[in-house]
DNA sequence: CGATTAACGATAATCGATTTTTTGGAGGTT
DNA sequence: AACCTCCAAAAAATCGATTATCGTTAATCG
């Protein structure tokens, strides 16, 4: 019978590149093109969090029409950077302390259950393709500390690559999704505070040893320092309290 | 500034009852009514897995426009209930097993670590709610025993609700949301295989025993009995091996 | 003077028509 | 038989205009 099996052309949340950079091909048509435009600039900042999205506004902006404007947006709703209300309009998904903490959280329990398996389970590709995504993070790290503003995208990338091949080898697509949808909210915080957070406590460091625990086969420690890395990123901004 | 706390009546992926029955008020919009009939006629299984939501077939079925059938859709792959392809238009989420696995490993990930922090920092209001769930639910397995098919939408909320109440204490929104979700999908595979399962393992003993460890407040205790009741849900459908 | 209602302007929701894109052959070529 | 190319039907994407709704201000009433 009927199944599609889900291609990789499937859009909507994407699994690959949630952020700002995305390697996806051309956009394939006006709503997807809106769609990624809006993205970015609310993940950059750009759409301030909370703010009202007014259809006429983006509709002059993109120069588009409204049905196509309101489609992108309601596609964006699927990794909740934009809210819904009914005969209210659009809104950009607010930020605050909570939400970010509730972020953490989740990704936490999500992320480090699924490094536990992966840990266990990784077979030699799994190996090889950490390795490479560790190196390739090691190259951006040293990059992004020397012009932060020009390789923070490249960043971003690598960082996110990092982290998907620590799970990757046995984790389900729906955990990838969720962690798509986490990340993508995760690296707005990122950028909103990274200007302020400029000699980074040392996540190199961290890295570094999840890298080698993982290696080492050792599941439970590498899931520990994955927690306290995705815990510490978090009182970062804390510190800064620059959210309410 | 601008910070508009995403009310309740924010539409898209709804924390309150993803699956059939709705406890929400009436529609608000036409494309409110429309996404709610379709994730209905999805997750009951009148639109089979995989298949393809032509719009013009679905325009005349609601009697609405072409684009307010593409909104409700583009909303409703919020919940992955609905999938998009660029300039191949929409089609219903393939079930398939490996799927299911996928759902429930998530599921445990996400709903065993809630528990754990619930039963540890849960207040006397946490215990009163959950107590007040277990009774309904405890009232709706006896019914559903009688008639399944009369008393199933009624049992898939008291179910929820449990559920639900368990984690109550202190779990994020993000978990919440991405539970919603995986428990709609979930629904769907339950609704699938239900007709099949009549004499249903004891799934009221299941309950009993966590909501008896959660009241004893042992944690641990709580966690790996709700994992097993989550997982032995899914062998029970391994069986019938109704997929693929 | 406070409260209730009426009217207005802004904006979201909806539609029907038009333009592209994809799909599934029919026929012809190697 | 496998592989193109071209064509027309089907379907999605897009638009511009119309209608319904909300929030606010102005007017009215007790």
């Amino acid at each position: 019978m009927n199944q599609p099996a889900l291609g990789k052309e499937a859009i909507g949340i994407d699994l690959f590149a949630a952020g700002v950079a995305s390697p996806k091909g051309k956009p394939r048509s006006l709503i997807e093109s809106v769609m990624h435009r809006l993205r970015c600039e609310i993940v950059q900042g750009v759409l301030s969090a909370g703010s009202r999205l007014l259809i006429d506004d983006l509709q002059r902006r993109f120069d588009v029409s409204g049905g196509t404007v309101r489609e992108a947006l309601s596609l964006l709703v699927s990794d909740g950077l934009v809210h819904a209300k009914t005969q209210r309009g659009f809104f950009v998904a607010p930020m605050s302390l909570q939400d970010l903490e509730g972020l953490t959280r989740t990704r936490i329990a999500l992320e480090c259950e699924s490094v536990r398996e992966s840990v266990k389970c990784g077979g030699s590709e799994w190996e090889s393709n950490l390795v490479a995504a560790y190196s390739e993070l090691a190259r951006s790290d040293e990059h992004v500390m020397r012009n932060p503003d020009d390789e923070f995208d490249q960043w971003e990338i690598a960082n996110r690559n990092f982290h998907r091949s620590l799970i990757s080898a046995c984790s389900s697509d729906w955990t990838f999704r969720f962690l798509a949808v986490l990340n993508i909210h995760l690296e707005r915080y990122r950028r909103l505070t990274s200007p302020h957070t400029l000699p980074e406590r040392n996540v190199h460091a961290e890295h570094e040893l999840i890298f080698q625990s993982a290696l080492a086969r050792d599941a439970e420690q590498c899931s520990l320092l994955l927690r306290q890395h995705i815990e510490s990123s978090v009182s970062v901004v804390r510190q800064f309290a620059l959210l309410r």
